[in-house]
RNA sequence: GCAGUCGUGGCGGAAUUGGCAUACGCGCUAGACUAAGGAUCUAGUCCGGGAUAACUGGGUGCGGGUUCAAGUCCCGCCGACUGCACCA
């Protein structure tokens, strides 16, 4: 058959759709496969072909469960809420929603033409009022669970996108969106309260297959960590000043203590404080500093005693004095710590820099040079004396603590409650009302969705207000309890709000009387296999986790984990080796490739360029390798003869189906290739393939090059589409060698070779191993020591 | 600093439980078919010695170790990547 792409992949595409046949059927009593990838955000720029490989995962699994019988859920969509078209909004004046609507139809343009078997039947967007109504009312159900709260803070602030960040947007002390340096403000913000979740995220992790490093990654974020709180006083006051410490054993080596400058205590006792001018000049100066400067100024600690307060070590009863440094977070532990310098890097930099007394209570490492963290004797330490092992030195100072009431045992998160909030328009708006005899009201479940309204400016207001607050028809609202005179939010909610619950909706998505119907979730839940990028496994993923759980602790769901297993891609880089990006120009355009070599060949391409995991750079000669292996495929069915039995070919063609089987099982895509690659050179060299050995082949290849295998199904006289054909068997005696090649090895040293039949046994191979050419004029005057036979493999004669 | 992953030809990368290192592809070299080749096909291609062969020595970041046998296991370095990070 003449390979000619251009002339078969329309072609299959449109059968494909007309058929339906990749259509998800509900209830239908096969096993199911939910197969999920990542939905894109539909930008202007396009498919990439990260894109592409992030999908062929999932697209050749879900291929493949069909063929092996199953109803197979493999849905697509669009995350399309978010800053880029506004921004492109702002700057043309058209509507985020018209663009929005372009770039989508640009993007499932873009996927059909590389032939994805997605069910677009079940096709959305989160940005349309269908799906967001359900995203709003999901936040009224954890608004009226209490799992939502307002709260003022110093917010992560940038100021070009005039946008309040969440932590995770702005790590790095830049912003997400525009990179531009993101500025600390205090503002009222509404928060999801994800911390109560904390365990249950922790313990869900037990019960899901995710890679190692996903799921290290995860319990890093989340950061639970387990020490005591510790009751300081202040002196003259009554006052007790909480600290957080891992280290409570380490109590007597307290020397002095350091508040966060934002903390309320310095504003409570600002009277007594003589230097309280200090104070608010060195606060200004912290609000100053981003947190990137923040973080980048590790080696020199800034501070300031607090002059006029002092505390009391409550062990010791020594007086200690108090400082304020911005080395300490006020949104970690209490805000305060219990400063340990001989035993702590950072007290250990702050004393010297100030002077503060450094006192060793373990014994090891050498403290006029640097702190000691390390592991020893407990000295200076009165009943803790003498201990050698921290954990119990640790037990008995809890114990110690308890019984005077001073101390108590707890439990830190890294991770802080999710800023669920933007002021901008392109979002959902989040469905409250502020009353002014009522408080925070939210909009009745009958009124969703709440819908945006229809705006010309799409500028922020100053001061990093939303646009809605410019639209009196919007804000000004009657309260649903009172019903007086009350005002709308005008925040919206952030961008990843609705991708928390996507995987849901696709179970039923146009259900337009709950999100989700329940026994559609119950058929479909959880998501056996999700693929997506690494930079998500933080964000998006705990995030959805975190909705699924609660809608499970609430009945509307079935599981309390929303994904089976996860896998992810490795990025594909510049021809250069550098990351893709436009300003470095080495972007490659999927649709440039699909024009070029077809569909088929950037499919084949992006799975077989290196580990699925690994990054990669591009190569566009390897391309034409892909494409070279396909007009090879073509051209088999020129020498197909329906009479040809070659052995030799029977078997490689098994052991083929066994190793794309298993290999694609394991995403090692790349050698599941490499062997339909050497079952081609083989097949080359006999010259000659048989009907059904070439029907297994072509079966074989279909998930990953569906519109070449279609057309040579009908090429060589089987019955409707490959794409519905069952995955071939392999008969598991043929993928085995009667006969095999063994190497003779003397002290480990290759020395010859023999073919063995697999059935002899030991004796006999090892006596013809020393009969094999060259071996007995080796073996000449030495002495066999030892003789060893790997079944299959080799010989090694130990001799000296 | 903490956590995780990883160092293999000119390049991307293969290598069950330790068992012929470099599969497969790219690139390169030579040849064939061509008016032409950036198309296609065939052969060769880890490095060194050896005449092109037979044969032979070395070889998976560096240094040790375990073993009949190490890319793989153990110890110590060096380097890279990813995530988190004054987290108390």
């Amino acid at each position: 058959m003449k390979y000619d792409f251009k002339q078969i992949e329309g072609k299959w595409q449109k059968k494909w759709e007309e058929s339906g046949i990749f259509k998800a059927q509900d209830f239908i009593k096969k096993p199911k496969f939910y197969g999920l990838v990542e939905f894109p955000y539909p930008s202007g720029a396009g498919m990439h072909v990260g894109h592409i490989k992030a999908y062929s995962s999932i697209e050749v699994l879900a291929r493949k469960r069909r063929m092996e019988g199953y109803n197979v859920l493999f849905p697509i969509g669009y995350d399309s809420f978010g800053l880029p078209a506004e921004n492109y909004a702002v700057k043309t004046g058209r509507h985020p929603a018209d663009i929005t609507r372009d770039n989508i139809k640009h993007f499932s343009e873009q996927l059909r033409a590389v032939g994805f078997s997605f069910d677009w039947s079940r096709e959305f967007a989160t940005s349309t009022p269908e799906y967001y109504k359900w995203t709003q009312w999901i936040f009224l159900k954890l608004f009226e669970k209490g799992y939502v709260f307002r709260n003022k803070a110093l917010v992560n602030y940038c100021p070009h996108c005039k946008v309040v960040l969440s932590n995770e947007d702005s790590q790095g002390g830049k912003c997400d969106i525009c990179h531009s340096d993101v500025i600390q403000l205090p503002k009222d913000v509404w928060y999801l309260r994800i911390t109560d979740y904390s365990d249950k995220l922790l313990e869900g992790l037990d019960m899901v297959d995710y890679p190692e490093n996903v799921k290290q990654q995860q319990i890093n974020w989340i950061g639970k960590s387990t020490g005591a709180f510790v009751d300081f006083t202040i002196t003259g006051t009554g006052e007790t000043l909480e600290v957080y410490t891992t280290r409570c054993d380490t109590l007597y080596g307290v020397t002095f203590m350091v508040m966060a400058p934002e903390h309320p205590l310095i504003d409570k006792y600002k009277d007594q404080i003589k230097n309280f001018d200090g104070v608010e000049a060195y606060r200004k100066e912290c609000a100053k500093k981003t947190e990137f400067e923040r973080t980048q100024l590790v080696k020199e600690k800034t501070g300031l005693r607090l002059d006029g307060l002092t505390a009391v070590n409550p062990v010791s009863g020594k007086e200690i004095p108090i400082y304020i440094a911005d080395y300490v977070m006020m949104g970690y532990g209490t805000g305060a710590i219990m400063a340990v310098p001989a035993h702590d890097q950072r007290d250990y930099d702050f004393a010297k820099e100030f002077g503060a007394d450094i006192i060793p209570v373990i014994k090891g490492g050498n403290i006029d040079e640097e702190a000691y963290t390390g592991d020893g004797e407990m000295i200076n330490s009165d009943f803790l004396n003498g201990l050698t092992n921290k954990k119990d030195s640790i037990a008995r100072m809890l114990e110690y603590l308890e019984e005077k009431g001073i101390g108590r045992a707890g439990v830190q998160y890294k991770m802080k409650d999710w800023a669920f909030n933007r002021q901008r328009y392109w979002g959902e708006p989040i469905p409250l009302i502020h009353c002014p005899n009522c408080g925070i009201v939210p909009v009745p479940y009958e009124e969703l969705p709440l819908e945006l309204p229809p705006v010309d400016n799409f500028v922020p207001g100053e001061d990093g207000m939303s646009p809605l607050a410019k639209i009196d028809s919007f804000v000004n609202c009657t309260c649903p309890k009172c019903g007086g005179a009350a005002k709308r939010e005008t925040d919206t909610m952030p961008q990843w709000a609705g991708s928390s619950w996507y995987f849901l909706r696709f179970c039923d998505p146009h259900n337009d009387k709950e999100f989700a119907d329940m026994e559609k979730l119950n058929y479909w839940m959880p998501v056996d296999w999700y693929n997506g990028g690494m930079e998500h496994v933080t964000r998006h993923m705990i995030y959805s986790r975190f909705w699924h759980r609660f809608l499970y602790d609430n009945g509307l769901v079935n599981t309390p984990e929303p994904y089976a297993k996860r896998t992810y891609q490795g990025l594909i880089l510049g021809p250069d080796g550098d990351k893709m990006s436009k300003t470095k120009g080495n972007v490659v355009d999927p649709t440039d490739i699909v024009n070029e070599y077809g569909a088929d060949t950037l499919r084949l391409y992006v799975l077989f360029m290196g580990d699925y995991t690994a990054a990669t750079p591009w190569s566009e000669n390897a391309v034409k390798g892909c494409r070279r292996f396909l007009h090879r495929f073509a051209s088999l069915t020129d020498i197909m003869d329906a009479k040809a039995q070659d052995e030799k070919i029977e078997r490689a063609v098994h052991k083929t189906i066994k190793k794309v089987t298993e290999d694609i099982e394991a995403m090692k895509f790349n050698t599941a290739i490499a062997a339909m690659m050497s079952l081609i050179n083989e097949i080359s060299d006999a010259g000659t393939i048989s009907r059904s050995q070439l029907s297994a082949f072509i079966r074989i290849l279909t998930p990953f090059c569906p519109h070449i295998c279609e057309e040579m199904w009908a090429q060589i006289g089987e019955e409707g589409m490959v794409s519905t054909a069952p995955w071939p068997e392999y008969d598991e005696a043929k993928t085995v060698d009667n006969t095999v090649e063994i190497v003779v090895q003397i002290n480990g040293k290759v020395r010859g070779k023999m073919m063995i039949s697999v059935t002899e046994d030991k004796e006999k191979i090892i006596a013809d191993a020393k009969q094999v050419e060259r071996i007995p004029e080796l073996l000449e005057g030495k002495q066999i020591m030892k003789e060893i036979y790997v079944p299959g493999k080799l010989v090694n004669l130990v001799v000296r």
